[in-house]
DNA sequence: TCGGAAATCAAGACCC
DNA sequence: GGGTCTTGATTTCCGA
């Protein structure tokens, strides 16, 4: 069954059940909640970098160092990774 | 001059002040700071997704949805610009 | 290979075949009759802002007033396709 | 007076004349049809770098050839107007 | 997992 | 110079 409404309920004139559509109603304002967050949180990165200028750095440089450090730190995940699929290998 | 050091001061063998130097490291921490938060929401927006698909919900309709309402709430606020617009052209 | 050219082909001389070499200017002036066509639209669209100007409107109003108007398209085939995809997940 | 509303006129209701009113419309229309073009055109362009893509070519370094050889075109016509300027202070 | 499609985001151009 | 529009790049996300 492909249908939008997850539970198989009698039909009573909605295409979708009141508790789907209840919980439906949830998620929604959950992820609309989330997102409202990260916005903030756009806009705040923003002001600093705008701050950061104000003070005389170069933003483009600045971002260049953060991105850098992001690559570098995914780079140390992915060989600790590495390290402990080899320590599984040996056997613990 | 086309250093990255902003404050012109003279080289005591670092390339850019000690102050300066101190308030980039701060400028590096508070947006790695903000990023973090940032992507951890987007994870948790990404999980409400996909526990919403767990209950039979298609996220690919839900997310439709979402981008709706905000466009929604967009054009609500357009309209507001545009009704100042006229206000501010017609008054004074 | 990391090559502009996307045929793979013996060295003639060339970097890149003589047919990929006829393909690459099509595509470089196709582009450049279309984006020539676009700029002359651009210029047309200012030149109206201009005369609506010169006849006592208020361009910012009324790109204001364009600009919604596009944005109520936009939502309107966002709504549909809203509806396309209610129909496909219900359907079949 | 700073009136949206172009032509002076005795109030009937509106705020804005009769005459101005089809005027607006008109201007809209044309601005509408406009844009329909160049967005039509910008589509078009799209797909013929989709096409080249398919052909094997990297889109990216495509884009830059046209963009490098506009700023060429663009170059030229500068040296161009120069030359028009020295000539007509040497007097024709 | 790969590739393409889409959203996000900043840079540049351009006009007022 | 301020604001808007456009472009370009990066990242993200889903489907195959």
């Amino acid at each position: 069954m492909n249908d939008f409404a997850p539970t198989p309920e009698a039909d009573e004139g909605d295409a979708i059940g009141g508790a789907s559509r209840e919980k439906l109603r949830q998620f929604v304002a959950r992820i609309e909640r989330l997102e409202e967050e990260k916005a903030s949180l756009a806009a705040d990165i923003k002001e600093v970098y705008a701050e950061a200028k104000s003070f005389g750095f170069d933003t483009k440089v600045l971002r260049k160092v953060i991105s850098i450090r992001k690559q570098d730190r995914h780079e140390r995940e992915e060989q600790e990774a590495l390290l402990d699929l080899y320590l599984g290998v040996v056997g613990e």
